[in-house]
DNA sequence: AATAGTGGTTACAAAATGGTAACTAATGGG
DNA sequence: CCCATTAGTTACCATTTTGTAACCACTATT
């Protein structure tokens, strides 16, 4: 079919990007960091529909992408707490700008009511 | 489980922003047509490896959202042109910040050889 | 009459993602 | 001995997303 396959390396930082907090739970994760650390058990509580499994899956990409942090305390029972990395916090005003530009660009009419978490 | 379901604006525009453009497909065919209008074709060839039918379905999602334009001429054989829309043109300078983002906190090992096309 | 070119559509399959419910380990308190 | 608490894990299932290959409509050219 011819096509032109050539090395564009902002188009892949772009989708590396994209693989790292382009899903479902990913970007409110970070949000929900935003503010400081918190407890596995405070970011199911603040993140409902989450269920245990996904939050737990998604927490540990987080870490092995470098975003977050998982400090796990000896203590019984557990005490896990998950805060922003530098490269997390770094994200903080992009993901800030997308959350701007939809307030820009759509009225509140045009995206299905959302109810999700406050702090 | 006693969870708090309370509203923020914040975070149900960032997941709207992330429905729209938060998925394998689309940063890409926005970046691409971040330098002007092309046609189906050129997306094609342009974005090695994508379907006919997911790039059918990923311009039209991107058209329903407001962020491409499509423009269809009258001629034989077909010509159909796609743009970015003033909603699309905004988001341009975003993706370049994720984009940054990673080249700042990644090196390039760190993430998987992709090879995507320019222009 | 057959073929090429463009921008698709269709039926189907595979893969990735997300979800449910039950279960676990470790320990302190009643 | 039983229960509560926290941060999970496990097996299994459902949904969503992405991919493959064949086909179509329209006209010009050979």
């Amino acid at each position: 079919m011819g096509r032109k396959v050539i090395d564009n390396p902002n188009v892949c930082s772009l989708v590396h990007a994209m693989n790292v907090i382009g899903n479902k739970w990913k970007p409110i994760l970070i949000y929900l960091l935003a503010n400081g650390s918190l407890r596995f058990g405070k970011l199911l509580m603040f993140t409902p529909t989450i269920s245990k499994k996904v939050l737990t899956e998604q927490l540990r990409e987080l870490e092995e992408d470098g975003i977050i942090i998982r400090k796990k305390y000896a203590e019984i029972p557990p005490r896990v707490e998950y805060s922003l990395s530098e490269k997390g916090k770094a994200l903080l005003p992009i993901l800030k700008s997308l959350s701007q530009w939809t307030q820009d660009s759509y009225n509140e009419i045009e995206f299905e009511a959302c109810r999700i978490v406050t702090l």
